[in-house]
DNA sequence: CTGTGTGAACCCATTCACAGCC
DNA sequence: GGCTGTGAATGGGTTCACACAG
């Protein structure tokens, strides 16, 4: 394996292969093929024996991978094996139904802080975490957080992501509705169900 | 504007650029450039024109583009100009949180019936939808439905989505956190935010 | 002069096809 | 014989650069 630039898409797959180990593979094989794992998953075999070897050979020829030792490298790869501690702002609904999502916590994410700006919520509970001032968010640069979730409305997500920036956050994911502008070093992610909603008709013959 | 194949990454451009029209463009300006939208989008102009040129020509050189225009432009292009009946199946958490989600309603989704297999919760209301028997998906296909949305568990999905075929429906906005199987005139879009949040360690250094 | 529309060049990602290992 | 790992071939998407319209 010659080292050569990792492509952002392979990045975003591996994920789905860690998915389908983890929930299509049946327990009982312990080894599976390139060729079985993209039966599940509907993608090109080759696709994800090159997608593995950009990060060394995990397989063995002639047999296949080893389902378990397979699941441990992806998630080493995309630093999943370490916990992640992250900062919720923004306890709407929208924040709430984040704080239930049980992916987070198969995932590693330890959401430990919530803040909002609204007093009628500060200091009340979500989950056994207490609320704070948003304007506190400037002291999350003591901690040790390094992702920060984004729940508030379109208006105010520019201005919370300065803030969480400047906290030294390196990682946000952003469920506001808009683009966010920040420097290089840092990584965004904008999750906007409206705009998978909205290409669907697209490709909906008209009834 | 020679006839090419519509790249489907154009079709995934096409939300943003409706979304930063409409939101991040100054209602002030009723001509915008290239130039500026992408600057607002993080976009490069000549992606944007090219974009639209498959469609047509849509601006004025030396101008620009007609805000007003284009959003309608680009909405008929995503057929987002007639309303959408969407039936969902599913009516827990997340069902409760795609229902009190407004993006349907900006984009002209209608959700109009709703399903689930809980004794308890059918004949029960969320916002004044009366929830019915999941069995009686199948008399989906006497009305006139082209849009499904599942937010079942991964194990049920793949079930409900080939009801949901057979009832007619060509549209399928998937929200469990699994692959379906789907034939090929059925469109698919599986919104998985763990794929996502699983993808933003990596590009993060450990503290 | 300004900004669109678009061939052409470039760059990246996917798929093929097969050598090599089990 | 079967399946991985990977150069090489292919295909698709992005960016450049400029002719042309206003």
């Amino acid at each position: 394996m010659r080292y050569r630039k990792i492509p952002d898409e392979t990045i975003r797959r591996l994920p789905i292969y860690l998915r389908g180990l983890l929930f299509s593979a049946k327990p009982a094989d312990k080894i599976i093929s390139s060729q079985q794992l993209a039966d599940f998953l509907s993608i090109n075999p080759a696709q994800i024996r090159k997608d593995f070897s950009y990060f060394g050979s995990f397989g063995t020829p002639g047999v296949g991978y080893n389902v378990e030792k397979l699941i441990k490298q992806i998630s080493k790869i995309l630093k999943l094996n370490v916990r992640h501690k992250a900062a919720l702002v923004g306890a709407g609904n929208l924040g709430r139904a984040i704080l239930a999502y049980p992916g987070f916590k198969i995932y590693g994410f330890d959401i430990t802080a919530i803040y909002d700006n609204d007093p009628k919520k500060i200091g009340k509970k979500i989950e056994n975490i207490t609320i704070e001032d948003v304007s506190n968010l400037t002291l999350l640069k003591k901690q040790k957080f390094n992702l920060g979730i984004i729940a508030v409305t379109r208006e105010a997500a520019q201005k919370i992501a300065d803030t969480l920036v400047n906290a030294g956050i390196r990682g946000i994911l952003n469920f506001s509705p808009c683009h966010i502008d920040v420097p290089k070093k840092v990584k965004v992610i904008t999750i906007d169900i409206a705009m998978d909603l909205a290409r669907l008709p697209y490709y909906i013959p008209l009834s």
